[in-house]
DNA sequence: CGTTTATTTCGGTAAAATCCGAAAAAATCG
DNA sequence: CGATTTTTTCGGATTTTACCGAAATAAACG
């Protein structure tokens, strides 16, 4: 493994910061950034030497990561460490984050809003206002689940023809919609 | 200001568990909830006592919330305190969210990666994998932001049409784009 | 099967974020 | 303008999270 570069290096430390807005600590991030400008997959140790940092700290970081689905171990024949690289496909990458983050930060809402509901009818004191409140943010996030389902069946393909149609987009959801 | 019920209590509580997921603090998630239940707008005191906070972290939360710009001050006739309501329309507020989530987490990402390849150009030792890479990133990062461009647009009313639309709307794109 | 190498778990420390309460500042009143 | 009410700022205490390093576990070798 050379030395990283100093674009490397200044990338990598951005992109830390930027994990932190996003809901990744810093190392992981950073894990992330180093893995993605890679040339060939790295072993955790390269990952400790090139990112100064605790080879457990690493283990945990590639877990992580490989919780979210975007990077996965490979082997290397006459190698018995397991080596680390991102997934190819930055598109399945995408996806992959949308996945997680719907399933972590909308699926549980819905949950509990459906509880909530629920327990509503049970209370004694009813607030009417309570309910339709509830009942408009339930609405709201079934909404968003089901346009995520749309999307999600979208291939690759569709979703880049719909950005090249920029502007045109619009005008054509709009006839259609108007039917 | 009357009493919480249980099933406020219990959703302005689990609503504040899920704002760490979304990267907002629970009690400034907390306050949002019992704004989002309240019949009518709310004093920062009567906050206080009904979430039983510190008075100072209640004004912080609630300038965190309008910067998200999904609450706002209101006054009543003859009381010189401020009270605060979370936005009327949930749609509106869901742009809102949007808006701030692009705002926070794209745009200084798409800064990054173009000032990454700006420096890669200077740079002595290059390899080729390193700008590929950062190609790819910053295209996706456009392309984002570019359908982020094109949803922000779209009236309401459309959005909600689309939905209604169900599976239908996939079909349909996938006709348009194949042209 | 014992030895070596690789990975994970875990307790403690360091760092960061959250929250409080006192004091300052700002706004409104008479 | 001085007094009172409301809001904000800020230092520090508390809680939470991140990170390290040692020890334990697991895997692969001869």
């Amino acid at each position: 493994m050379s030395e990283l570069t100093p674009v490397m290096k200044k990338f990598i430390l951005h992109w830390g910061e930027m994990g932190s807005s996003w809901g990744i600590n810093r190392t992981v991030a950073q894990i992330y950034a180093l893995l993605y400008l890679s040339t060939g997959p790295l072993t955790a140790d390269e990952i400790c030497e090139n990112l100064a940092l605790a080879r457990s700290t690493v283990s945990t970081g590639l877990h992580e990561l490989q919780a979210w689905g975007i990077v996965k171990v490979v082997h290397v024949l006459g190698d018995r460490r397991d080596h680390f690289m991102t997934m190819s496909d930055i598109w399945e990458m995408f996806r992959a984050i949308l996945y997680e983050r719907k399933r972590r930060e909308i699926d549980p809402t819905l949950a509990i809003l459906r509880e909530s509901l629920a327990d509503y009818k049970n209370e004694e004191t009813k607030q009417p206002h309570v309910e339709e409140q509830l009942q408009e943010m339930l609405d709201l996030f079934e909404v968003i689940t089901s346009v995520y389902d749309q999307v999600e069946r979208l291939p690759t393909e569709t979703l880049k023809s719909i950005v090249k149609m920029g502007d045109n987009f619009s005008n054509i959801v709009n006839r259609i919609t108007q039917v």
